[in-house]
DNA sequence: ATCGTCATGTAACGTGTTACATGATTGT
DNA sequence: ACAATCATGTAACACGTTACATGACGAT
């Protein structure tokens, strides 16, 4: 009996809760206090979200919860990743940048970028680093291509709103930069 | 019989379509192309989201559909706002930038910013644009204050995605006194 | 004749939201 | 005794996605 007839793909949101729970084994309610903090603004998680979603992740035995031997509180039940739960994540994460990442999914690349640490060797890591420099440049490229036939009776602020974006995409280009450098120096070199 | 009894508030890829309606009358297929273009990348819309949106729309009387009288193909329904609709985008255009609005909805703001043009006063709009500044000021020192307690114990990859966090700031902020000495440059002097 | 494009629509489905209910423990 | 916090859960609801159906027109 296969626990996964369910071949779906997952949501970012659960991705992302695969993630967390990476890191460390979480209990629902500390998931739910996590998209909290700061660089997980963008995803709000409310109860009725995450505990379903946690039932459903364990009966796809993705992960695995735990009833925790009694602590301060009433009993929590802690998940884990299963070895199918590392093995979908790391796909996640090792997947090569392209397009869309740069472009409707940004911020999911920099959570991407921040659970890889801890699950792809470095070398994966600044392999995945190349691959997002070109996915970066390759929209720049395809930016200006599209705005080619009539670029200046632009009205002001649509002129505002594409140099927006092409300074965002060269922040993100100068920020890629500066990350492989940062990992390969203190990597080889001692 | 008011038409707007549901005084539910409108989610974001309806007000995206009543800034592109702002612009010109739209049809349902005109709407759902304008969604491949490189500004609304962010928002896809399909038929099954977009027909059924201008429907509920229409009955709640923010906007009005016409049947055009023989265009080159199968007649097309286009739609235009409705004073009610006029309002009710102004609202959302004129809100004054928040936190929440260059943290999770970063992109709205751009978008919010390009239909702005059309509906608001430049005055109107220099004063969003120093809303949006304060907001992105205020953000910002949250931001240290909240990395204070052990700022230095961070692992490579999470002081990576905590610096993309702040490049990301300045420039949005650099983004917005750039747009607004150009507005202003532009309109009162000659 | 048939293909591609313009154009509108619907049905099934699932996820996430809001709102509510509940239970255990600690502090006052 | 009561409130606050930690903790889990469910029910109603609605939006958006995917997939499919259909229809008119122009070009080959």
């Amino acid at each position: 009996m296969s626990p996964n007839d369910d071949g779906r793909e997952l949501t970012v949101l659960e991705y992302v809760v695969l993630g967390l729970i990476s890191i460390e084994p979480q209990s629902g309610y500390s998931i739910i206090t996590a998209f909290d903090r700061e660089v997980y603004r963008r995803w709000s998680a409310s109860p009725g979200a995450i505990y379903p979603m946690l039932k459903r992740l364990e009966k796809r035995g993705i992960i695995a919860g735990e009833l925790e031997e009694t602590y301060r509180t009433r009993p929590r039940r802690m998940y884990s990743l299963t070895p199918q739960g590392e093995q979908l994540l790391d796909e996640w994460l090792r997947a090569r940048p392209s397009k869309p990442d740069v472009t409707e999914e940004r911020d999911i690349t920099l959570l991407r970028f921040l659970f890889a640490e801890k699950r792809l060797r470095r070398e994966e890591v600044l392999d995945w680093l190349t691959a997002l420099e070109a996915a970066l440049h390759e929209y720049e490229l395809m930016f200006y291509a599209q705005r080619n036939p009539e670029s200046s009776d632009w009205s002001p602020h649509q002129q505002l709103v594409v140099e927006a974006m092409i300074l965002e995409i060269n922040l993100q280009r100068a920020w890629v930069i500066m990350a492989r450098s940062r990992l390969q120096g203190g990597g080889e070199i001692r």
